[in-house]
DNA sequence: AATGTTCGCAACCGCTTCCGG
DNA sequence: GCCGGAAGCGGTTGCGAACAT
């Protein structure tokens, strides 16, 4: 799909206006190919970071934290553009199985790849794929049972008809449907409510925090080769004391996310032909270059 | 050809966490 | 230790394009 240009969506919906805002009248919506070049001008000259005294010193009329998102999920210059490859999918798929929702390190381990455009790849696409093979997009097991709870969230989330809603105030791996899956085999890495996603705000390359985050169940299924067994006692929020593991630098995660991905008992094999069909259907992603 | 529907992306919102004073 | 501001994250939604009828 040839996507609209940039500055096509100019005026979007108007939501409640942040408290900057109220103040001097901020521009929103869409950014024109000169916000963009002020915005990247302003960030080669100065560096990332300051993102609330950006706007004024780019001369830009957009708060901080539009400024942030344009130039994560837009303008960076190793920011990759085209479709997803058929490995980069795979990567996907498991890391998602490992990792839940985590998009800010899932797209860690994607080179180039914006948590945001990773998020979407997935409700758009990856989600559909799981839930045409009746696999539960979000804890990665068969559907059958979380289309019984099947309260939809949204019309136009893909997994709330198959798998219940995931609203805020319902983390989606809690519930009674998903939450208590099989027994078995590996869980949903789905460690905590959304919110729990700021645990590890060291961006996609905090491999360190987010084993904290992913909680001892999130490992155990896969050999739990740092965390002692009974790590997982009593933590709130799924997390757990990393005190207790031997761990844990971002290298040595970094190696046992590696290993995971690579190794053949992680790689549960969604799509036995998904590389296959994945080309076939490869309409997606390109659009945005 | 016109109209309606679906899809995909960019951007916004609310919340949590981090960090410095 | 507490508080407030800044940064970061995941969920959600608006809108144009593509597709279907």
């Amino acid at each position: 799909m040839t996507r609209k240009p940039a500055a096509a969506q100019q005026r979007r919906r108007g939501g409640e206006v942040a408290p900057e805002e109220r103040t001097t009248a901020l521009k929103r919506g869409a950014w024109t190919p000169d916000e963009d070049e002020l915005l990247a001008r302003a960030v080669a000259r100065d560096g990332e970071g300051q993102w609330r005294t950006l706007p004024r010193r780019a001369g830009l009329l957009r708060c901080g934290k539009s400024c942030r998102l344009r130039w994560m999920n837009y303008l960076r210059p190793d920011i990759k553009r085209g479709p997803i490859a058929a490995d980069e999918e795979d990567l996907i798929l498991r890391l998602h199985h490992l990792l839940g929702n985590r998009w800010s390190l899932i797209a860690g381990r994607l080179p180039g790849r914006t948590d945001n455009e990773i998020k979407n790849y997935w409700n758009s696409h990856l989600s559909k794929k799981l839930m045409a093979r009746g696999i539960d997009p979000r804890t990665h097991l068969p559907l059958a049972a979380a289309s019984a709870a099947g309260s939809s969230r949204s019309h136009r989330d893909p997994e709330a008809a198959a798998a219940g809603s995931a609203s805020k105030t319902t983390p989606p791996a809690l519930e009674p449907s998903s939450a208590a899956p099989a027994p078995a085999p590996p869980p949903p890495a789905q460690p905590s409510p959304s919110s729990g996603a700021g645990a590890d705000d060291g961006g996609g390359s905090d491999f360190a925090g987010s084993m904290m985050d992913l909680g001892a169940d999130g490992l155990k299924g896969f050999g739990d080769p740092f965390c002692a067994p009974a790590a997982d006692a009593a933590l709130p929020r799924g997390g757990f004391d990393l005190g207790s593991c031997a761990l844990v630098d971002d290298d040595t995660f970094s190696s046992f996310l590696d290993s995971l991905i690579n190794e053949g008992h992680m790689a549960v094999d969604f799509f036995g032909d998904h590389k296959s069909s994945a080309d076939g259907e490869n309409d997606h992603g390109g659009a945005r270059a």
